[in-house]
Parts: C-alpha cells; sequence; structure tokens
DNA sequence: CGGTATCGATACTTCTAGTAGCGAAACCAG
DNA sequence: CTGGTTTCGCTACTAGAAGTATCGATACCG
C-alpha cells in the first residue's frame, strides 16, 4: 500500500507497464507466500500499485491470477518431427512452466477457486485451456473429446502431484508421465 | 442455526450419531450450493447443530471436510485376478466415488485449500492418501513413488475434469483412463 | 438428586474480497 | 502554458466467512 519506496514518482502517466509489474509481483507473492496468503493487498504493494488500481484492470482476483498465468505461459512451442515429439515436448514444456516459482502454486489456486465459482472456470476454461487446446487439436490431428482428456491426464497429474507435495513434479517422474500419455496417441 | 425443525429435543445426551449426521449435511450442502458456498454455519444448520458442536470435534473446516471423505470413501475393495484387474477395478471405485453427489465437490475443494494450507496438506495426506497408498502398495508390488505416481496420474485426472466442467467424468472417458494406466504396471 | 460433560445460542474478532468517493498527478491539445 | 481528461493513490467502507469465547441449559451417570 505504500508509495514509500520511490520518494519522487517516476514520470509519465501510468499506463503501460503497470500490467507486467503487476503480474512479476504477482508470482513473487504467491511464489513467497502461497496462494491463500497472496491477497490482492499485498500483491498490490509488492507491485507499488493501489489495491484500487487493479481492480480497475481486472475484474476479480481470479481474474488477475488467470491474466497472469496466460502471460507467464505464452503459446505452446509445438514442436517435433512426428505427433508423438510434438506431444512430448509439450508435456515437458508444460511441467516446466508449472515448475517455474509461483506458476504452479497460481495454478492450482486458480484451479481450487473455479470448483466452487463458475464464472471464474469460464475464465480458465476460454482463456487459459482453450487456445492450448486448440494447437493441440490442429498439431496433433485428434478430436476435441480426445486433447481434452489428454489434457485432464497431464495437467491433473503435474497439478495434484503440487498440490501434495508443494513441490513440482521432478524430472524422472515427467518421463514417466511421458511414457504414459504416448501410447494415446495410436 | 435454528434447531425449530425439531420441536421437541430427542432425547439422550448427543454424541454418538451426530458425526454421521454432519458428515450427511457436508455432503448435500456441498453438492446444493458447492465447496465454497458451504459454509460451516450452513452446514451446521443443515444437521441441526450448532456451529460450536462442529469446532468441537472438528479443528478447522477442511479437517471436517476431510474427516468426511475418509468416512464416505471407507476401504478400498482390492479384487481381482491379477494386478491389472485389481488396479483397474480400483480406478473405476475411486471414480465412482468421485462422481457420487458432494464428493467430488467436496474432494476438488479440500484439496484446492491444501494447496495453500500446508497443515491441512498433512492431513489429506496422512488421513486419506496414505491408507490407500499402502493398501495399492501391498496389492500391486509397486514401490511407494511408483504407486504415488499412479495416485497422482488417476486421482489428478478425475479431479481435473471435475474442476474445469463441474461434472464427473463420463464412464467411457474413465474406461480411456484406464486403458491409459495398465501399461505402467509392466 | 447432585455432578459432569456436552450442547445451543449469541456475540465477538480477524481476515479478505470487492466498492465508493475524492483529491492529485500526468498526459494531450490548443 | 493552460485547461480538459484520464488514470492513479488513498482512505474508508461493506459483506461474508473462519474461528473463538462465554454462559446458560440439558441430558447422562452414579
Amino acid at each position: 500500500m505504500a508509495r514509500a519506496t520511490t520518494p519522487t514518482r517516476p514520470p509519465g502517466r501510468p499506463r503501460s507497464g503497470v500490467d507486467a509489474t503487476v503480474f512479476a509481483a504477482t508470482l513473487s507473492t504467491v511464489h513467497e507466500l502461497g496462494y491463500g496468503r497472496a491477497t490482492v493487498d499485498r500483491i498490490a504493494a509488492a507491485a507499488g500499485v493501489a489495491k484500487t488500481t487493479v481492480y480497475r484492470r481486472w475484474p476479480s482476483k481470479g481474474a488477475l491470477i488467470t491474466a497472469c498465468l496466460v502471460d507467464a505461459f505464452g503459446p505452446v512451442p509445438l514442436e517435433g518431427a512426428d505427433r508423438e515429439e510434438v506431444l512430448s515436448s509439450a508435456i515437458r514444456w508444460i511441467a516446466a512452466k508449472i515448475g517455474e516459482p509461483g506458476i504452479g502454486a497460481a495454478f492450482a489456486g486458480v484451479f481450487t477457486d473455479a470448483v466452487a465459482d463458475p464464472g471464474l472456470r469460464q475464465i480458465l476454461s476460454t482463456q487459459l485451456q482453450d487456445p492450448y487446446r486448440i494447437a493441440l487439436q490442429d498439431a496433433l490431428g485428434e478430436p476435441q473429446n480426445r486433447v481434452l482428456f489428454l489434457i485432464d491426464v497431464v495437467v491433473g497429474t503435474l497439478l495434484h502431484r503440487m498440490g501434495m507435495t508443494g513441490e513440482p513434479m521432478v524430472d524422472e517422474d515427467v518421463d514417466a508421465l511421458v511414457e504414459l500419455v504416448l501410447p494415446a496417441l495410436r
């Protein structure tokens, strides 16, 4: 809440740049305090921004976290010579992303909130899951329900591990996950 | 909060029987209102019990839900001629349980809360996951880390589907999950 | 019939999400 | 350099839920 760290305010009407600052503050706060204690107040304070400014840009905490995740994930790198390679590299990519500081906890947190909040579930589904689902459908040539099933398996497994242990999945188990999922393509 | 539904209080010092009543009220309340709106106040009211009585028996909402789930799940029926049959029947059993009214939402809810609450994570891990893990280790002859991985895959997938859609996984996809996991035994 | 443990009800504290209102600062146009 | 517009910061506020404290009442047990 205190802007006191910067004695003189930086020039320019702050418009662009605030999003990135808030996103970074969100991830670091979630990383340090966990999802539950990462209140909007604390996130705003960490970003050097008023809480009202956060709510002027995102309608709810869930929407903020979702936008932060969309920004942090970026587009899926769908690379590989064949479909198996595309899928396995995508799995390793999402596992690595979820393992980055703050991202996994934030992901598990919104997901948790979304269970009880249909509105947030809608946001999470359309803004975060759908882009990857469509890209994967295109790259793998699999039908929608099949890709949704694969997403359930991969993301569900990674989040369950993150939720139960508090730590991201180790590489060895990510390898096992790839081995487990790959035969589903045939 | 109002006991008014029963004009005259039933006789006997209420001690046994209250747990089952509260558990039933918990599941029905979560089923009707979702995890987020299933407050301890409402659960207690639905059980015809004071909120203080609930907190005298369980130290937190998460502990209550976990105890409710432990009671609702009961022991795993580990049946089958071979390991494949044991595992596939266990998967179908847990999928069916999660599909029962209230159970899936309650499970996803505590899991969500556990992400941000190490204490609750401890309760969930020891009271709910460990018994099944140990039983599965014994029945499958697989090492601990392997069984934990399988639990991550199966439970994670089922909860992810439940969380994203609000509905339990359909039988067709449960079949696919069984097909996906079974080869992991070899 | 008295002692004891539990229960019910009310009130309270604390924390967090989200909102309202207002003055101030910064950008832009003329 | 001056006025208009937009965004921002700040304080204060509401509403809802978790969890606690207290006390009178009630039901069991010896």
